[in-house]
DNA sequence: CCCTGATTCGC
DNA sequence: GCGAATCAGG
């Protein structure tokens, strides 16, 4: 795969979303994050800051030349929020390097990790999602409570007061307690709701 | 362990 | 220019 236009607009509007690189690839297809991110500060938009400024703060690195260099005549260090008692004036710590009254650098207002999908409402399960439920759960790898972790399904099969209980344990879905397969089937995308008029 | 982005460097 | 490998956090 390239970066033809489209793909690289794409790139663009969905890194300008806060959304993640990882997801970025995910979408285009055929690269990796790391391929995103490599293009995205080929493209200069690794920061989602100030357009223009170049404020690249060499982290901390094994200098291989520690000897001379560091003449850094250190830009803005560090204006730690006085704990005043001013109640107004925050204090724009800019550094003015370059006028650039046009972009205030907006933050997005969306970085919540997990958007949270629609919530259940109905309590219809799609038959699809049932086989496939049914599918998923030959291949289960039946945990014990105690083999959960944060990444595993936390389904439960059977029933707890017989040793044939235990719980799906395959991979869950990012954020999610479940795997794709439960997800389905626990967190409806508010189907039709049935209007039991009478 | 899972994820993030950042950087390096051979291609 | 590209992106895997690696680095550096969370």
């Amino acid at each position: 795969m390239s970066w033809t236009d489209e793909r690289v607009e794409l790139l663009k509007k969905m890194w300008g979303e806060g959304q993640s690189a990882s997801q970025i690839a995910k979408e285009l297809g055929g690269v990796t994050r790391n391929a995103v991110i490599g293009k995205v500060h080929r493209l200069g938009l690794s920061n989602r800051n100030s357009g223009g400024a170049k404020a690249a703060e060499p982290k901390e690195k094994p200098a291989a030349a520690p000897a001379a260099a560091a003449p850094k005549p250190a830009a803005a260090p560090k204006p730690k929020p006085q704990p005043k008692t001013e109640p107004a004036r925050p204090a724009a710590a800019q550094p003015a390097s370059d006028a650039k009254p046009a972009t205030p650098a907006r933050r997005q207002i969306i970085p919540a990790g997990q958007p949270l999908p629609p919530q259940p409402s109905a309590n219809e399960i799609s038959p699809e999602a049932l086989a496939k439920v049914n599918e998923i759960e030959k291949k289960a790898k039946k945990l014990g409570l105690m083999e959960l972790t944060e990444r595993t399904c936390k389904w439960p099969v059977g029933d707890p007061a017989t040793e044939d209980f235990w719980f799906c344990g395959l991979p869950a879905q990012q954020g999610k307690p479940y795997c794709e397969a439960h997800v389905g089937v626990a967190f409806q995308p508010m189907s039709s709701r049935r209007d039991r008029r009478r």
